[in-house]
DNA sequence: CTGAAACCTGAACCACTATTCAACTAGGCG
DNA sequence: CGCCTAGTTGAATAGTGGTTCAGGTTTCAG
């Protein structure tokens, strides 16, 4: 009995072609606006499918629901982030002026992207392991590379996983304030006093 | 013609007697409850109600909708996080043995409120105001404690409000690590190497 | 050209829940 | 006791919006 191998009700939700490609394309776009102006709970599918010029039920033959955009959402967001960061830190003399280079840019890409930043943030409460996952793949290269910075005598000794969190927290938070509520400042000032006081602290002489 | 002052059909809400002082209490802690546990859109009237030991239309005679108690608990708890944390900082001898204290008493205060933790972060998706309001302030407060600390030659000169706001990220961030998501580590470890980054920062020698 | 797979469509279904409201009870005051 | 205000109750209302599905249309390998 040539059991042809029933066809697997296609849990694959990949396009084939082009055209699929493209409708996806579309939808991933229309749903970054949307969840960006209006947070994932104020957003609809509805809103998405049109703002993409596609059908309710196209939505769903790439999505398997809500969540599933918006956790393909925060993946593309996070690698983003890393990959506009990562190489500015890394093309640094030394790891103090990667640190000031890195804040400066940071904050500029949170000035051009700052409807994706909230959808990062809002992850914390609608797929938590995606944002957890995000924060933790970060920590782990900062601190990894501050060891090596250790390692070439650049920073001194210490927890480093405890200073990547700190200086993350540091980031966002900067980024919050003097990217997404109030983008009149001039990052390289912000980056400047923020690397001054990662490079020496607050203890004066 | 004396117009006997239209009764105001009582747009407050406040309770009058110790019987609806009691139920007002009542719906606080149960709300907080609910909305720590399931956030702010998982989060029923109805189960709050139930959790209260309340009906449901008990709960509008305290509050005009969801939103309304959701904010009621920001203020609460965005109060009692400077009530904990402020005053250990000034009990210290100086600016920088505060900010090792600080730090630690916030791990530990978010250790103990996790729920409420989270409802000030959710803040900023429900109630984009009060969270803007609760980190201004606190923002507030601490710059002009660093600028007085400088006065007193504790601190070197720097952007005070850029500093107060990269403190305030690199707390809540070591609060979200390792107080939320993972209490094993003791906050004094912590606060150690976060005061010493704040203090003398990453600079070697 | 042809058939099947891929893709598209949007009305309808359904579950959920914030809010209202009209009737009721408790308690204190004169 | 009569009366008034504060407080209580929960079924009913009303609106929302995620998801399904049955029936098309497009694409392309053979």
């Amino acid at each position: 009995m040539a059991v042809t191998e029933k066809p697997q009700i296609s849990i694959d939700k990949t396009p084939r072609t082009d055209r699929g490609r493209r409708t996806l394309r579309a939808i991933l776009d229309a749903a970054a606006e949307e969840f960006g102006e209006r947070g994932f709970h104020e957003a609809a599918i509805a809103r998405i499918a049109q703002r993409g010029g596609v059908a309710i039920g196209s939505f769903y033959t790439y999505f398997d629901s809500k969540e599933a955009v918006f956790r393909a959402l925060v993946g593309d967001m996070s690698a983003q982030v890393r990959d506009t960061v990562a190489p500015v830190i890394l093309a640094a003399p030394d790891r103090l002026a990667g640190e000031r280079a890195g804040i400066a840019a940071f904050i500029a890409f949170v000035r051009q992207h700052k409807a994706l930043y909230r959808i990062i943030d809002e992850a914390a409460f609608v797929a938590e392991d995606a944002y957890r996952q995000h924060y933790n793949e970060i920590a782990q290269g900062y601190a990894a590379s501050l060891t090596q910075a250790f390692g070439r005598g650049e920073v001194s000794d210490g927890d480093m996983m405890v200073r990547a969190w700190a200086i993350m927290g540091m980031n966002v938070f900067l980024g919050l304030r003097f990217g997404v509520w109030d983008d009149s400042t001039d990052p390289t000032v912000i980056a400047a006093a923020a690397a001054a006081l990662i490079g020496d602290g607050l203890r004066p002489n």
